[in-house]
DNA sequence: AATGAATGAGCGTTCATTCAT
DNA sequence: TATGAATGAACGCTCATTCAT
């Protein structure tokens, strides 16, 4: 079961925070193993063991439960990359390189593979969830900014972002290839050395103004 | 509404055959502005302006009508994909920024933006949708290949392929973050230029092996 | 394919003969095969490459399908039964249990076992069903009924009537035991032996009146 | 409305016990009076006051129902002859005479003379419901077997069991043609005597391997 | 004779939701 | 907290039928 950053619900009843837990963890493994439209009430009350009655107990509405396992989700990536941002005594070309593994690792995860393209069809007609994802990849991108800085300390800090959001939108898009059960997969070793190579490259040579020309 | 690369159905009146066009038109503009989930046969039946049993006339099951509009929807990609490779007198790493450039102007079009997300989540629980989609993505890599081959051609095959593999999936990744209606769609020149420079650079000075190190 | 006795139309082209011959085998298979429910306009019309549009053409309704089946197939049975009538130089006794034989061996026979069933079942709710089908048993008891008669001439008309329908009957009642892929149909021998061994043995004591004491 | 041999829940509102059989009432019901067919979801859950939807709270699939009506029926009969068997101080005569009298006579019931022949067309196409009737007929010929044994007790067990299914079969296949509503169901007081007369004499006069001659 | 196209009704099933217990 | 019971809408699909071509 993939792991969850169960925000601590104030008040309540022991069993009621348990309870949450176990739905959320029980919707996941069913968004994860057979995608959203298997992620219905039913399931998700039948998969911990709840009936469907009680499960809208502790979720009135779907959307309460879509909204909530969102925010569990994303708030585990977000600590996640909150994490990794500050080593000391590594220079700044190696700690992009590190990042960027790390995130690639990520890609391949089973969780990772198959949530994220669901996150990223539904944002398409759900503006909230549009905004919480947008929002986790910004967090995301404040490593790899900081870091960019570093090693290009003349670039101007939108052009920075643009860059940040370059490299992050490039690591996603190996998701369906690379990423678990992907045609790729075994490749991604292959593909995290030309990451490396070539985003290190882009942050070294690009020069202010040279994305504006 | 989006285009298609309809197969033209041979016999049957003429009647039939707009029919036939109707319907996966009428799908793909649910599917476009809705999403998968309202893609269900009486709302395609509604949007053409025909009733739900006419619909399975045309189309016994959903699956026939998913994977016929699949067909065509990534038969339009590829004709476009094939269409562009060749061209002469003009520089490797001119074409390979055309390329490129001509990727980044589609994923920003409402359908792209819009399709390849849904394509991505269904292909992780379909493997008939994985398997086209990927085919595509193949069919896509093959002009990048090329380009590659003549820009570094003591590339071997094998490298130059997850080379080509890489670039792909670099402007695939953008679709979430600069497509349409998405928070950097305006900075898509910004990231044009940077995808062009990264990916010329990359190619041109990756050396044999090295991604293998 | 099950045997048909056909009725031959009059008039009509020769293609139309055909294809109402083509038509009842093809619904007659269905019905034996998949039962009646399975024995669709549209299944029919498959089943003897036939497009439903046409299958329309032959029998505008599927009531009409139904009872030109129920005739053809009642008919083939009747004829089956007066054939065998009369036989001379052989007794009455002898006669008795070949006729048994006669009617519990077609009684295994794939197209008995699975279509009369259907017709029992139908003719609870059809009353035109049951009409032909009751009709059906009246001309196959005439037979028993002159063997009845010759062995037992005293008997009464009326009472050898009910002792042809009891004789009939039972060996109907071996259908769902005996019939066709039925638990006891390698029983079969034993059967037809005491039934022939009863049946005889009732006719031959049976006394005028006794059934009405 | 016809008897059943209703299962009661354990737990569970009295409510939703009271729902349970009053959906399996209304589906004999309907299965009686209009035939299999008739016995749809949506007209079951009409015909006893509920929503379609509320009624697949209570059988979630027609299978279900179909199973539970299936096993409540047959369990009814079962009941019905395992009470007759035994009785003290009668002849064996005279309680063949009594369990055939008590068959023939539930022949001629609309709940029997419908739901049978619907049975045995069932379970030509479906094997459930082939075993589920077969071991019902078992039951019922337990009682037959036991008489036979007193009557004849020379015969061994295997003859006695297929005597037992003869007299068994001859009284089922008098269900078309005297039970409720069918043209001889006057004359059933006659068929009982023939019966009764003929079952009679045959277990009687019949000898040890006579059947297998 | 035969196909193509369309309708309207019904089927079994799943679903999010509500509310009484 | 938790279960049981109920609703109403929608789903994909099959069907008998009709009619233009």
């Amino acid at each position: 079961m993939p792991d969850l950053a169960i925000v601590q619900r104030e008040g309540g009843y022991a069993r009621g925070r348990e309870g949450h837990v176990q739905i959320l963890r029980a919707a996941l493994g069913l968004l994860v193993d057979s995608g959203y439209r298997a992620m219905s009430m039913r399931r998700v009350a039948e998969a911990c063991d709840m009936k469907l009655g009680n499960l809208t107990y502790y979720f009135p509405t779907k959307e309460d439960l879509v909204r909530e396992l969102l925010d569990a989700v994303i708030s585990s990536y977000e600590t996640e990359f909150d994490a990794i941002v500050h080593e000391t005594g590594v220079s700044a070309e190696d700690r992009l390189a590190e990042v960027c593994i790390l995130i690639l690792e990520d890609i391949c995860t089973k969780k990772t593979t198959r949530v994220f393209p669901e996150l990223w069809a539904l944002s398409n007609h759900d503006p909230f969830v549009l905004d919480r994802v947008q929002e986790m990849y910004a967090r995301a991108r404040v490593a790899l900014d900081e870091i960019i800085a570093e090693i290009n300390p003349a670039l101007p800090e939108d052009e920075r972002r643009i860059l940040a959001l370059f490299i992050s939108g490039s690591m996603e898009g190996l998701t369906m290839f690379a990423g678990h059960e992907k045609p790729f997969q075994p490749q991604m070793p292959w593909l995290e050395r030309i990451a490396v190579k070539s985003f290190v490259q882009l942050v070294s040579t690009i020069q202010p103004g040279e994305m504006r020309s």
